[in-house]
DNA sequence: CTACAGTGTGAAAGCGCTTTCATAGACGAA
DNA sequence: TTCGTCTATGAAAGCGCTTTCACACTGTAG
């Protein structure tokens, strides 16, 4: 219980070499001949020595972490990135430093300001407020990877989900199975996922020749009650609709309450799409049609692009199309 | 965008004193006249210094950052614990650092290790498969705080939460709407919650002297999948029941599904009654009859704790006893 | 045989802060 | 007045690692 910890300097004399040359061999900064790497190596193992990132930090500036910006820690959403996150990353060796800016960018601009003193070695940001401006900035500094945007810049990767596309295919589904009149419940319009989700809405009724009726199009705000709200104005106006698509899940958990509440019927009397397959979308009452949004392999596409930007390699990140999950919360318009 | 990095000394020769006179300002680690103090926060202010914690850490020994070990970054469960540990941990100045152990005790005690590489000023432990007997060791050499146990040892400060009570109040909840045959989904006995749970259910039911009835007591492992393996095995087996207490939120989903498949309806046919009070407890279809528990609370007031334990105070821990909150997926056994 | 690139290695100087340790005053006691 | 005891402060030694810088060597070219 008190494996004083040892240092590099002990491996050093232990192997008959000086700190620099173990330092070289631990950092691969510099060719060291063949014997003295094994005997280094054999001093490591046999010392159970274990580099100390604080003073690596202070020495070379490396801290060995990433700062990861996420808007709440607690987020059903962002939740699976993170976990994907710290996977990939942990498997090489890095920490993700979490931080929560709450939708605002004021302290998301704190948020990094931490993560700066705390001296990391990048930032991935998830979605968020930040100019872009502000995000190029940051990347003069540090790599940085941003998700939820697409955004060119030296020593910035950007990777943008087709929120567009999700949306058509959403659409479309519900215009295939014979709904005409379908309700819009968007997201914040200062997100650009929400505005892109909306455009992808307008499109496929356009595309398919039906028109939209701005009265069944709202701002739920991405929460469970705005969902709720929206359907219950709507119905309260004695609008009708057949179908409500909410640009994500828990703005669909809301308006299926308010649904329930009604006694309308889903899918029976109202057919309902979500979009973001949050792991809960699958135990809903019923089991929610909804867009698969790979958040998973979003966070791990994230993690891999920032260690290929540390390792100076171009990194390549492929975020997979959107799908969509046909369960049981759609089903064909029953004319009559 | 080129703020060059300002340090101690410069503060130091910017007001006229030695950087050990800053430093002890810093720290409050001495008594300093006040002309000089006046000289160094003006310093410190005009020039924007802020200290660097990595120099910090590996000169003092602090790093002002707590460890977290968690069992999954992305569980709906502990996420509100998280934000409620980073609130009042960002509030101090420190920094949270993640880890999540898995439910598996070697990943935990790996975990362990990568913080205390990381020279993490104290660990936070929300509950986890780790031995009494290894968390007092830890204690030895860091502040801990755990969750989900209660446990004294010097150094230690555990924050246990009344699992028993709480699923006394369920159950008799349900017995006190006239439900004889109620069936209980366990969590892994593993846990000594799920154990508490179960015990708290028992007692309730021995109280009111109704027989439990072990062919409806079965283990879900606090999954989805669980819970509904759990009831569609019981109406296979032609087992009859008016109610079922599931000893989590999402087990308490999937017997919801499992049920709306077989055409029972909640809370018509068969009440329902979970544990936890997730988020989303409050939107299923119908809302979910649930045991609260103040996970945000408890990160708030296990922050607390190891605030208190770092700064050498006693640490005052109250985590709240727990709540029912009947919502509507429960009702008065249907006589006839 | 001298001169000049390479190479592998060690010495030593930090990185920015904390913390002894020592010292110059200030002050009360003798 | 002299001595001892505090008290506020500065000098300097690290914390554990990285990274110049310089230095022996080798080897090759002139």
């Amino acid at each position: 219980m008190a494996p004083r910890t040892v240092t590099l300097e002990q491996v050093a004399r232990h192997a008959g070499v000086s700190p620099s040359t173990v330092s070289r061999i631990l950092n691969g900064t510099a060719v060291v001949s063949d014997d003295k790497k094994q005997a280094v190596e054999d001093a490591i193992r046999t010392l159970g020595f274990v580099p100390n990132p604080v003073a690596r930090g202070l020495a070379g500036g490396r801290t060995l972490s990433i700062g990861v910006v996420t808007q709440a820690i607690d987020s059903p959403f962002y939740g699976a990135a993170l976990r994907g996150i710290e996977d990939t990353l942990g498997a090489a060796g890095y920490s993700p430093l979490f931080v929560s800016g709450h939708w605002n960018a004021e302290e998301e601009a704190r948020c990094i300001d931490v993560l700066r003193t705390r001296r990391v070695d990048g930032v991935i940001v998830l979605t968020g407020r930040l100019s872009d401006a502000a995000l190029r900035a940051l990347a003069r500094q540090l790599p940085v990877v941003v998700t939820g945007r697409s955004l060119k810049a030296p020593g910035l990767l950007s990777l943008d989900f087709d929120n567009e596309r999700g949306a058509r295919i959403a659409t479309a589904h519900l215009l295939a199975q014979g709904h005409r009149s379908v309700a819009f419940i968007g997201g914040d319009p200062l997100h650009p996922d929400a505005r892109e989700r909306e455009a992808g809405f307008v499109a496929a009724m356009a595309e398919a020749g039906v028109p939209v009726d701005p009265a069944l199009m709202t701002v739920g705000h991405y929460q469970e009650a705005g969902g709720r709200q929206a359907v219950e104005q709507w119905l309260d106006g004695g609008r009708r609709f057949s179908a409500v698509f909410a640009a994500n899940d828990q703005m669909a958990f809301g308006a299926a309450l308010a649904l329930h509440r009604r006694g309308l019927r889903v899918p029976q009397e109202v057919s309902l799409v979500g979009f973001d397959d949050l792991a809960s979308a699958s135990y809903t009452i019923p089991p929610l049609t909804t867009v698969h949004q790979p958040v998973l392999d979003l966070g791990r596409a994230a993690a891999a692009g920032m260690l290929d930007l540390l390792a100076g390699r171009e990194p390549e990140a492929v975020v997979p199309p959107p799908t969509l999950v046909v369960r049981e919360s759609t089903a064909p318009l029953r004319t009559g």
